[in-house]
DNA sequence: AGCTAAAAGCTAATAGAGTTAGCCAACGAT
DNA sequence: ATCGTTGGCTAACTCTATTAGCTTTTAGCT
């Protein structure tokens, strides 16, 4: 019988696709063995543990959220940036909301731990959003909190169906980046 | 030998307080039992199952911090009580954030769901906040989801230990609570 | 006080998930 | 073609949740 030819990033990438499908929480060892059509064993050759996968598939997320940001914010700047890096930040979370929710427990275990350096990429396209307004220095570190805190509060609750009378999310949304560009713009 | 007298209300309280201390997910129903003095499976004739503990560890977060912010906001309004709203919030989920954490899935089973009358009361704090602002009736929903997300962001990333450089977290929330208040005052 | 039925704990047992150990076959480099 | 490495498998173990069934406390009633 031939090998099914795996590695951590396929390991990886088939737990990402469950975890976005049935919930992280749900996302078990067999579950994933099976999907890659091996037996549960196996993939500890690739990955050392569920928690080790579970930060994987953290810095797995990270990784395509910030390459999006970039993407998404190329030749744009204040409002244009802001609303280019809200509306990809949410949808990602919206279409991924199990890889998403594994960077919850962001706990990077040093400087060049996956972890870390996807979520600084991230923090990158939120500092160019700020470097589209003009903020005073020491106010920069603040701001960025503002953005963090806001957008994952709003993308962790709309995915965890937190808002009621989901019509008119999207508006609420535009208001929301709105009153966030005025606010900037002093 | 005489009985434990418990209810659920007890384990709950029980399972919360180990939350607090060791994290939601390490609350195993042997650990539970054991801070009561009592055999796993006895458990079980208080609460329905693992997921049932969960869900009144939320409701039991929800109703405090409902508590909290309406005991917080006697008597204060504009900036006044968007300030006490949002200490009281951040305050609750330093201290305990294990309980706040069971809140995050949050699927109420029906509007008399404990859960849902739990978090109906929190935002009618939020409203109580931003009834001191002069708000068009058409935004208020807007503005609450603002304060909601917001708010929610910050405390869980904080609680994640999200925030480097932890001295000036302080100075960041005072910053934004700001910020919010000059946005609300259009 | 004694009786009885419900409730609360306990022991024993089952099922499922994560993980480890040790075996064997496939694959790449020589 | 062969040899060492690597990847996958089976078997086995632990830990956790959960159920079944038994026993005893306990509250309410007479």
């Amino acid at each position: 019988m031939p090998r099914a030819g795996l590695d951590p990033a396929a390991v990886t990438a088939a737990a990402a696709g469950l975890a976005d499908e049935v919930g992280l929480a749900n996302v078990t060892m067999g579950l994933v063995a099976e999907r890659l059509g091996v037996r549960t064993p196996s993939l500890y050759k690739h990955v050392a543990s569920q928690a080790d996968l579970n930060r994987r598939i953290a810095a797995l997320a990270l990784v395509e959220v910030g390459d999006k940001l970039r993407d998404a914010m190329q030749g744009r700047a204040g409002r244009d940036a802001l609303a280019a890096a809200a509306h990809t930040l949410r949808s990602y979370v919206v279409e991924h909301p199990g890889r998403y929710s594994a960077t919850l427990p962001l706990n990077p275990q040093g400087p060049d731990d996956p972890i870390a350096i996807g979520g600084a990429r991230v923090l990158e396209s939120l500092a160019a959003v700020l470097a589209g307004y003009d903020i005073d220095p020491a106010d920069t570190v603040h701001a960025m909190r503002l953005l963090r805190s806001l957008f994952h509060g709003f993308a962790t609750i709309e995915a965890a169906g937190g808002f009621e009378m989901d019509t008119d999310v999207d508006k609420s949304f535009e208001w929301l980046i709105d009153f966030i560009d005025r606010g900037l713009k002093n």
